[in-house]
RNA sequence: GAGGCCGUAGCUCAAUGGUAGAGCACCGGGCUGUGGCCCCGGGUGUUGCGGGUUCGAGCCCCGUCGGCCUCCCCA
């Protein structure tokens, strides 16, 4: 292969285009009824907006984006998220100044330098949700449901996501539990494994979901995240599990899990998928209450939830789409020509049908009949317009009914009318 | 960024270090005004790429690119 494309890039085939759409159109349609507007931000954002929104890790900068120079030596990045584009827009472009809750959505690729496997990939698709206000609980709920509503709308029979969630705390409270983390594992720290060890200097927090045994042994042996909240947190928390409970949506309390940035506050969730693997998140999201004032916006509030497009695909149809999304991309009528005068006639003849919303191919080239019509049947499509120099002469166009095997020589001013009748029942 | 497995035709996969194959797909014909089924014919290939060992490499070694899996990271 001389020129392949660019590792964990992938190529979106008909086939793949099919599926996604219909997912982000379904995605889509939730989201404008309950209230979201859709937004596009840049692919593009200065390096500086990354640094400060993912703040005190700045290697992961560093390390996973796409981060180069322009011809100006300005330090740019390809966004490896949504969020921070979306909160320097709100800043930059006043919007704080609507009506609260504010409700976007973003739907468009991300870009992350990691090392490419199942479910993830260097770009990538989101469908990423945020909403800012004086957040209660009730809207954390309202958010949640929602997005499990659309993550289980192409198949509601079939229960492929469970929802995990957890509180971090909040500035108050969580500066004490990191104390009590540091000071708590630093006589076991020869037990932790290596990258553990090195977690204690850059991010205590994340030694919580460590995958090694060892590890998870000693976590459990610690006080949980849960006994430092303070008053306000706990109450959030109960109030936030109990109204989940009343509205009779599934989860999980799972107190190991946490967020790398510091950002993030109180509630924090992943809704996982079957049969993904070891990236199994398909939607991730959490309260983000300091980011906007820390980019130097307004004190607002915030929480969102991103949807990995690929993963949710993955868990819902595996490599293969479904067949049904597979026939949206057959035509309905296929035009076949026999010499140059039908040929003229249907570049007439093939906008027309088109103006009336068939899906209509056409070939127009010198082939035999038989060549053509085995086109036509590994098409699938389900009509055939044959055109000769007889049924020219004599003012008519063979119907040829592909499933049915059968045809008939019909008049051409009844042509419309008559594929309106077999088509549009 | 670390480790492991893998890479042969469009696809799925065979081939003790000794002449690169099968099924499906594809192309041509039987059949120049009628599809599917059938019959006949065609292998369509830089064995990912580059080097090395060997009389001889798809197979062994090194490097590299890519895929998968686990870790890292996961905004």
């Amino acid at each position: 292969m001389t020129l392949q494309a660019v590792r964990g890039f992938k190529d979106w085939l008909p086939e793949d285009c099919a599926r996604y759409h219909f997912l982000i159109e379904l995605a889509r349609n939730y989201l404008e009824r309950a209230n979201f507007k859709e937004i596009k931000i840049p692919i593009l954002e200065k390096t500086e907006l990354f640094l400060r929104s993912i703040g005190e890790v700045t290697d992961i900068v560093q390390k996973e984006t796409y981060t180069f120079q322009d011809r100006s030596q300005e330090f740019l990045t390809l966004r490896p998220e949504a969020t921070a584009g979306i909160c320097r827009m709100i800043i930059e472009q006043g919007l704080y100044v609507r009506p609260k809750p504010l409700r976007f959505f973003f739907i468009g690729p991300m870009f992350r330098h990691e090392r490419p496997q199942r479910g993830r990939l260097r770009e990538f698709y989101q469908i990423d949700v945020e909403l800012l206000g004086q957040l209660t609980p009730y809207y954390e709920v309202e958010l949640l449901d929602l997005a499990l509503k659309i993550l289980r709308a192409p198949d509601p029979e079939k229960n492929s996501f469970t929802l995990e969630i957890n509180s971090l705390g909040c500035r108050e409270c969580r500066p004490e539990f990191r104390e009590y983390l540091l000071s708590a594992l630093q006589d076991k720290r020869e037990w932790l494994c290596e990258t553990c060890r090195e977690r204690l200097n850059r991010n205590p927090l994340r030694i919580l979901d460590c995958k090694q045994e060892g590890c998870r042994r000693i976590v459990r042996e610690l006080k949980p995240l849960s006994e430092f909240w303070c008053v306000l947190c706990r109450e959030h928390f109960t109030e936030l599990t109990e109204l989940l409970s009343f509205v009779g949506i599934t989860f999980v309390v799972n107190p190991y899990l946490v967020r790398g940035l510091d950002y993030y506050v109180r509630t924090i969730f992943e809704i996982k998928g079957k049969g993904l693997g070891a990236q199994d998140a398909v939607c991730a999201g959490g309260r983000y209450d300091y980011l906007l004032k820390e980019l130097g916006g307004p004190d607002l509030p915030a929480t969102g939830f991103a949807i990995g497009l690929e993963r949710w695909a993955l868990t819902l149809w595996g490599e293969k789409p479904p067949q049904a999304l597979m026939e949206k991309l057959k035509p309905e009528v296929l035009f076949i020509p026999l010499g140059r005068e039908a040929k003229r006639e249907g570049l007439k003849l093939v906008p027309r049908l088109r103006e009336e919303n068939f899906k209509v191919e056409a070939f127009f080239e010198d082939r035999s009949l038989k060549a053509m019509l085995r086109e036509a049947d590994k098409l699938g499509v389900k009509k055939v317009l044959i055109l000769g120099e007889d049924e020219l002469k004599e003012g008519v166009i063979i119907l040829k009914d592909m499933e049915k095997g059968v045809q008939e020589r019909i008049k051409r001013e009844g042509l419309i009318q008559r594929l309106k009748e077999e088509l549009r029942k």
